[in-house]
DNA sequence: CTCTTGTTGAAAGTAGTTTTCACTTTCAGA
DNA sequence: TCTGAAAGTGAAAACTACTTTCAACAAGAG
């Protein structure tokens, strides 16, 4: 999952913050992971480059990556699940409801839709949040393959 | 916000729960408000109809609309915001972002976007959720009324 | 070297949610 | 109408996730 390390040092540099062994560790730790994480998660994974690491550490860099703009949350419609870090400019993300595996995509014509809910509700739309749910390639062919064995 | 009350009860009944006056209270809570509400907020506007309800209580008949599946969860990028009760079978919601005002609407082809994005990504999609935030009609109003005084 | 400012982990604190428990309500069946 | 079983209740305790506090540490500028 493209993180630009660097991009996130010059952006840290921008603000006068320091890329740190610790923060450095939770960015790859991040980067890493083809599922979305909690914090807890995150913490646990970046802890192994980092082993003194403390929790607090890990949420002050999720803070200081929200305001980067590095940061992608991902939710379902019951629950907030977990973190991701952003690659594209604008990109949405698909969750394997089997496995957990988290893939991006760009396509994204919401415009129409948009439209016809300003129409529906009068609502002038700004933004959208869009995620899909799924099975990623594995899970439907483990499925498939358990249905027919 | 149709929350049908009838309906409730019946989903109620068939599996062996009661509609009690507290449960009553907070569905007409959640049915009352033109936003979504945090389950504190509901808390306190179910209270104006049922004093001695209990904060409790109103986690349970959450989880109990929920699995009647008569709740709908709004997310915003950022965090999740709060509960509403479901009216249409297939709905999403608006938020405004000025006040908070959520309004539902039906209009939904994701099909091309789902198809696009199975494309990009190998996965097989089976659900998604999207939601939109705008300004609603009031808010609108009041802001352009701000910019030519 | 040393001053300034950012950064850190542990521990304490806080907020939201869930669990426990003793008591109450509801309702089907005698 | 009673009665017993099962659902439901609120208050308090417990739990979990997250934030704040604080004293110590690290890093770059001068």
């Amino acid at each position: 999952m493209a993180l630009d390390l660097q991009h996130v040092a010059a952006e840290l540099a921008a603000r006068g913050l320091r890329l740190t062994r610790q923060r450095r560790a939770v960015l790859e730790a991040l980067a890493d992971t083809p599922s979305s994480l909690s914090p807890l998660q995150l913490y646990e994974a970046a802890r192994e480059r980092c082993p003194e690491l403390g929790l607090t550490t890990v949420y002050r860099t999720l803070e200081v990556l929200d305001e980067i703009g590095a940061l992608r949350r991902v939710h379902g419609p019951d629950h907030c699940e977990g973190l991701m870090p952003v690659s594209a400019a604008h990109a949405h993300t698909v969750v394997c409801s089997a496995c957990g595996r988290v893939a991006e995509f760009t396509a994204c014509d919401v415009r129409r839709i948009s439209a016809a809910a300003a129409r529906e509700t009068g609502y002038r739309i700004t933004d959208h949040f869009l995620q899909l749910t799924g099975l990623c390639d594995r899970c439907a062919a483990r499925r498939s393959a358990k249905r027919r064995p």
